[in-house]
DNA sequence: TGATAAATAT
DNA sequence: GATATTTATC
C-alpha cells in the first residue's frame, strides 16, 4: 500500500538543541517512537490471525474501593510481535532516528474516549473547549487538533442522541449527577451527565438494548493514583480488533503516560500561555493533571457474533437515526 | 469497495 | 474555537 508520509513532524530550522527545556518536560515520551511502532508490527495489512485471543489488561490498578469495574480477566500476555530484535529501542536501528519517520494516526481507543468524555464532563460544556480539554486530559501526544476533531464528533453524537430522544432512557440506569458549572445548566450538560455508564464496546453476546453505549461515565474525580497509565497501541486486526492494545510490561512508551507528582493546580508543568485568564468564576480552578480513574479494558468481541457486519465505533452513529 | 474515524483546511 | 472537507485506515 502506499505509505506516503511527511518526513518532518514539525518544521525546524536548526536541528540541534531543543527549543525549550521546560516545554519538553511533559513530552518525555511523546508518541510512540516509530521504531517501536515498526517493531510492534504496526501495519494495516490484513492479518490472518492473531490466534491468541485474550489480551488481557493487565494493569489493573487497584481499584480502590470504588466500584470501578475492571474487565480484566486475568491475564494476559500482551506481546504480539516480537520482531523487534535488538535494535529497536535506541536508535532504531539505524542512523536516522526519529526524524524521517511519520506520526501514526491518533487512535481514539475507548479508554482515551472515556478520558475525553470525563474531561468534558468535569469541565462542563462551557469550558469544554479543545484547549482546556486537552490540558485536562494530560495525555501527552495529544494535540489540540486531535481533541478538536474528536470533540466535533462527540458533539455530533450528542446532538444525534438528543434528537432521538434516547439518552437516559434505556437501559442504563440512571446515573444522575448534578454538576452545575457555574451558571445555569445547559441542556447539553444535562445530556452529558444524564447518560449512562461508560463507553463500552459491544459485547459478543446478545445486545437487546436499544441504546448501545452512552458515552458518559458518572464518575467523579477519584483520588488519582500516582501510577502512570499504560499506553495503548493500536493494532487493528480483523481477527482481534477491539482487544486492548497494551505495551509490554517493561515499556510504557505509549503516549498515555503522565504521573504528575506535584501538579500545580494553577499551572501544569510546561505550560506557558501568555496571560489569558479564564472567565473569573466560571473556571472551577480544576486543572488537576489527571483526576480520572480510567482503568478499564475492552471487552472481547466475537467477530462473528451475529454475522452482521457491525463496525466498532466509539459512539454508534449508524443504525439509529 | 465501502464505511468510519482522524487529520487537515477553512 | 467551530465547522467543513479530505485523507487514511479498517
Amino acid at each position: 500500500m502506499r505509505e506516503e508520509e511527511e518526513p518532518t513532524w514539525f518544521a525546524r530550522g536548526g536541528e540541534d538543541q531543543l527549543p525549550r527545556p521546560d516545554e519538553l518536560m511533559p513530552l518525555t515520551q511523546t508518541l510512540i517512537t516509530p521504531d517501536l511502532a515498526v517493531a510492534f508490527d504496526i501495519h494495516q495489512a490484513h492479518h490472518g490471525g492473531v490466534a491468541g485471543g485474550g489480551v488481557g489488561g493487565g494493569g489493573g490498578a487497584g481499584g480502590g474501593g470504588g466500584g470501578a469495574d475492571m474487565n480484566g480477566g486475568g491475564g494476559g500476555a500482551s506481546s504480539a510481535a516480537g520482531s523487534s530484535g535488538g535494535g529497536a529501542g535506541g536508535g532504531g536501528g539505524g542512523d536516522e532516528p526519529a526524524r524521517t519517520l511519520k506520526r501514526p494516526r491518533l487512535v481514539w481507543t475507548p479508554q482515551l474516549h472515556k478520558r475525553f468524555v470525563d474531561a468534558v464532563a468535569h469541565l462542563g460544556i462551557k469550558n469544554a473547549v479543545p484547549k482546556t480539554i486537552m490540558q485536562l486530559m494530560s495525555v501527552d501526544g495529544l494535540t489540540r487538533e486531535n481533541v478538536a476533531s474528536h470533540l466535533q464528533k462527540y458533539r455530533l453524537y450528542l446532538k444525534r442522541m438528543q434528537g432521538q430522544g434516547g439518552g437516559g432512557g434505556g437501559g442504563g440506569g440512571g446515573a444522575g449527577g448534578s454538576h452545575s458549572s457555574g451558571s445555569g445548566t445547559d441542556a447539553a450538560t444535562e445530556h452529558l451527565f444524564a447518560t449512562g455508564p461508560v463507553p463500552f464496546p459491544p459485547p459478543a453476546h446478545r445486545a437487546p438494548p436499544a441504546d448501545p453505549y452512552p458515552p458518559f461515565a458518572p464518575i467523579h474525580h477519584h483520588h488519582h493514583h500516582a501510577a502512570p497509565q499504560i499506553g495503548h497501541f493500536h493494532h487493528h486486526h480483523p481477527a482481534a480488533r477491539p482487544l486492548g492494545h497494551y505495551a509490554a510490561p517493561g515499556y510504557d512508551h505509549g503516549f498515555l503516560s503522565r504521573a504528575v507528582a506535584a501538579g500545580p493546580p494553577a499551572g501544569p508543568p510546561g505550560m506557558h500561555h501568555h496571560h489569558h485568564h479564564r472567565v473569573p468564576g466560571a473556571m472551577p480552578g480544576i486543572m488537576a493533571p489527571a483526576p480520572f480513574a480510567d482503568d478499564m479494558d475492552l471487552g472481547s468481541r466475537g467477530a462473528g457474533a451475529s454475522g452482521g457486519r457491525r463496525e466498532l465505533t466509539l459512539f454508534p452513529t449508524s443504525g439509529d437515526h
